[in-house]
DNA sequence: CATCATACCTACTCGCACGTAAGGTTACGC
DNA sequence: GCGTAACCTTACGTGCGAGTAGGTATGATG
């Protein structure tokens, strides 16, 4: 059938090129449109390619977002990783992981859209996305025993664990708060969880705050 | 067209039963496929009713959507409010709010999911959420600041505000923890979450409760 | 008992978007 | 220079599900 085909010929890339290109634009579009508002027609167009390559390449819509998810997912535990240091106290390890994870989600906030508030919801898909939060959560569960070690002290395994899941959730809704606030500064917003989190609402009331800064620095 | 219709005849009921009766449907569905893979006819199905009848009763999906959104929500705030008597101190106060959120969200699992895990990502919705949360970032961070007034303190409203969805989102995490642990108790969780958010993490680990009782009664 | 409104049904239309068949075109090795 | 493989296209087939047309029962009111 084809016709001429040609217009201004475009350049052909290189598989691997091309790849990140439309995982650029599949992350863009379903983080605007959500998961089934988004068309496989306008990924393509917006990675500037047609749609009978994206699925020569990275297959069908599903496998096509779970390698979004799988892409954005591993740069930001990268990131996290990165930032904790190792061997250091826990207060200081938590602000640096805090610090990185809101310093991610400030320069990627399309991917964090995906990751988080579609994947969430769409039933395929919040089973990979559990896991990644169950990382997350063992990652703070194993340094918060560690502090408790370190103290002699010891606490039920499931309360470590809801207060795990209680850090990374404040911390997932101070992400979307940041998101949706393109001027909002990500290290005044760790910051500020890193106060709720160490210090309490109690303290936190009666001038308390976590060194050396005050509330509002 | 239509053939001989009755089957055994089912019972006829009036418009506004029927329609609760929808909604508790949409509910459910909603609830386990999510707005898109969710189909009217099965929703129509599972309400024990045939579709034109959704329809002319509440319209289209999106408007139906919206109608179990605003019924779920309305719901959740009355168990709040209800629960927060007023003119208690500000930890009393906390205390309660999150004894009745955690109820709430124990016996009304799938209205949660319907609720948050979709409204929150589906764009349409996406608005209508956010006011709820509005107001009830708006109830927390009036709390706070009463608490603050009585001390005769001050900090930055954008302080209060953010720890407000701090704090409301560290109850959402823990309230999807809730949601997907059929045999888990709210009133323990919401203990929990009353540690975590008013003694912090911190103190927490130094072994500090929230009075009275220890971490874990 | 006639009449009207309300509850309720079966059986369709129709568009959208996933996924694909079949065919062009450029680049690179030999 | 010539084959062949990788890149890229247009133009479909197809199924599913939102929404509707048009007709049937039932109960209340005169």
């Amino acid at each position: 059938m084809a016709r001429v085909t040609t217009s201004p010929t475009f350049k052909r890339l290189p598989r691997a090129v091309r790849e990140q290109q439309m995982l650029d634009a599949a992350v863009r579009v379903f983080s605007r449109r959500g998961f089934h508002a988004a068309s496989m027609d306008e990924i393509a167009e917006d990675a500037g390619i047609s749609k009978p390559m994206v699925y020569a390449y990275l297959g069908t819509k599903e496998e096509l977002f779970i390698a979004c998810l799988h892409r954005e997912g591993t740069r930001l535990m990268e990131a996290i990783v990165a930032g904790v240091g190792t061997d250091l106290p826990p207060d200081e390890q938590l602000w640096r992981g805090l610090r990185a994870f809101f310093g991610f989600v400030g320069a990627h906030r399309d991917g964090w859209a995906v990751l988080y508030r579609q994947a969430r919801a769409q039933q395929p898909f919040a089973g990979a996305l559990a896991t990644m939060r169950e990382r997350m959560v063992e990652v703070i569960g194993t340094m918060l025993a560690q502090a408790l070690a370190a103290e002699g002290r010891e606490i039920r395994d499931m309360d470590l664990e809801v207060m795990a899941y209680a850090l990374v959730g404040a911390s997932e809704s101070l992400a979307d708060w940041l998101a949706d606030r393109p001027d909002a500064d990500p290290d005044k917003t760790a910051t500020r969880m890193m106060n709720f989190a160490w210090v309490g609402a109690g303290q936190l009331l009666h001038g308390e705050t976590w060194p050396p800064a005050p509330l509002s620095p």
